[in-house]
DNA sequence: AATCGTTATTCACTAATAGATATAACGAAT
DNA sequence: ATTCGTTATATCTATTAGTGAATAACGATT
């Protein structure tokens, strides 16, 4: 028989990144935003895409190029399209590294919920 | 032999907190609030040992209270001390409850920052 | 060299947040 | 009734964050 006395009044949320030197160079926005400019091909299409100012998109995709190791985007300006953002194969290893943690996270939070004794 | 590849540069990272519809009513500074004002009975004290302000320390309080099942922490004003702040019995459980996912929570960010692999 | 749409950057404006200040309301103790 | 230190609330200011607009820089293609 199962356990049926389930409060769900309260929830356990939470959020989870990947930190580089003092700054969250992943989290779900610049994720996704990564994701966009590989289908897209340009920083200016994702960002009005996701409704992200191109300005603020622009320094995420800035900073994370900094603050890590290897760049994330390539953006280069000029040229035939005017420009263009390519995203590195580091990226991609970066964007699978958030998604595993990301589920795990989603258990986890499952678990604690379900924990939760209040 | 323990595994020394150990990349520092990276790092998971997070924040957990409980939820009442649509309220975080719980977070570290919130906890650590509601432990000041059982240790010294008064909010405005509490308030200012944290260094966080009256007004803000108030409407964390008034929200948490309205917002929840039961309230957590009684205000009182006039009488003999001008006043007092009473932590209830609800709110020690919350505590409770908070500080265990707080510690199942940093056990899942060690972990994943050793899984990490980028 | 002219064109094109993008990247890169600046500036001014707006909205939201935080903080400080001041003061009213309160009621047990005296 | 007066006093006291607190809770409760309003108001103003300063700071910060975010947006939008405008424009310069770029370089492969034509």
């Amino acid at each position: 028989m199962t356990d049926k006395k389930i409060n769900a009044k309260y929830t356990v949320e939470g959020r989870v990144w990947i930190n580089s030197e003092n700054f969250a160079f992943t989290g779900q926005g610049k994720i996704e935003l990564i994701e966009k400019i590989k289908v897209l091909g340009s920083l200016r299409k994702a960002a009005s895409e996701m409704k992200m100012s191109y300005r603020q998109a622009w320094q995420n995709i800035d900073k994370m190029n900094k603050l890590s190791e290897k760049p994330l985007v390539i953006l280069k300006r000029g040229g035939k399209d005017g420009g263009i953002a390519e995203v590195t194969e580091f990226a991609e290893n970066v964007i699978l590294a958030y998604k595993n943690l990301q589920t795990a996270f989603d258990i986890f939070i499952k678990e604690q919920t379900k924990k939760l004794n209040i």
